[in-house]
DNA sequence: TGAATATACTAGGACATCCAACGTTTAGGC
DNA sequence: GCCTAAACGTTGGATGTCCTAGTATATTCA
């Protein structure tokens, strides 16, 4: 889809933004650019990783999150909450998971609104592996040095704590 | 859809990372994950600012990037390259985009086979008055102190560079 | 008990992305 | 000059995400 451009598009677009009088968020606007641009490159990256478990990241997020729950289940709405997304994005992920045979559906012992995800034996297994291969593929040679992960992991973690991620 | 969470869930993704002898790899994958998150954030943010318009993000792009070309109008592949995204996409992002009346298509003058898209004087004024409500609600206030937001353009531009996105 | 709330599901729609395939047009090798 | 290969944009299909709204059920609290 892409040969390397001879020109980095989004610094041309801050030197856009500068000379058209907006330079007080021209480096901003250069920096969610370029997060949204590095997202995309990283997603590529997982779900190309993931395609042969027969997963996407979502769900994959969803597997690990189970994975690491003490007994292998959660409730639906602690699931939504946990990983950030919409109530129904979480429906749609269980079920697709549970047609796969990774995950039940299984009543709250005793609150009867809420349903519990259960991993099931293959689902643990799909996870570890899944899991392995981000480790080995994906993690392993993440594309950021050392101390720029550090500074990354620092930098959007105030972020998302000032946008109402959490409180800590 | 959220309520603060009272730890970051993160932070909690990394510690079990470090738990399950899987620590090499686990500030990397804390901050490949921060990523997906803050741009999960920004992107809603984004999105919300350009509602009001009747523009997507990815419809934004395509408009801002012709209005700062010369003549306001650049051919499909040009734009698919500049965007990295798929050509499909271009396709689906300027039916929309003539659907509602901001930009053109028009047959390149010498090459056949291309067709350059053109912004409308409509196009325009929706281009300008979109960038200036993302100045003001978006970028002005990005959510990073200036010096991370430096320290994001250099240390995603140097991630894109290796990810082959441009040569410099 | 009754009203407000919480939970999850269904249905429908908007949107973006990618892939395979196609027709048209151009360019390059011979 | 011709013919093959490549480039370009589009279509149709598939996947996947998110959102809104409405429904049914269960819980909580006044």
């Amino acid at each position: 889809m892409g040969n390397p451009l001879s020109r980095d598009p989004i610094a041309e677009a801050q030197r856009n933004w500068e000379e058209h009088g907006w330079g007080d968020v021209a480096a901003p606007m250069a920096a969610i650019t370029a997060i949204m641009r590095t997202q995309q490159i990283l997603l590529a990256r997982i779900e190309s990783t993931l395609k042969p478990f027969g997963l996407t990241f979502a769900r994959y997020e969803l597997l690990a999150l189970l994975n690491f729950a003490r007994k292998g289940a959660l409730p639906m709405n602690k699931a939504s909450a946990l990983l950030q997304v919409h109530p129904t994005s979480v429906t749609n992920s269980v079920d697709r998971l549970e047609r796969a045979g990774l995950v039940a559906r299984s009543p709250h012992p005793t609150d009867g609104r809420t349903t519990l995800i259960e991993l099931t034996a293959k689902g643990r297994t799909a996870a570890k592996d899944a899991t392995a291969a981000l480790n080995t593929e994906v993690f392993s040679t993440p594309g950021f040095s050392p101390g720029d992960v550090k500074d990354l992991i620092r930098i959007l973690g105030e972020f998302r704590r000032n946008a109402g991620d959490f409180e800590d």
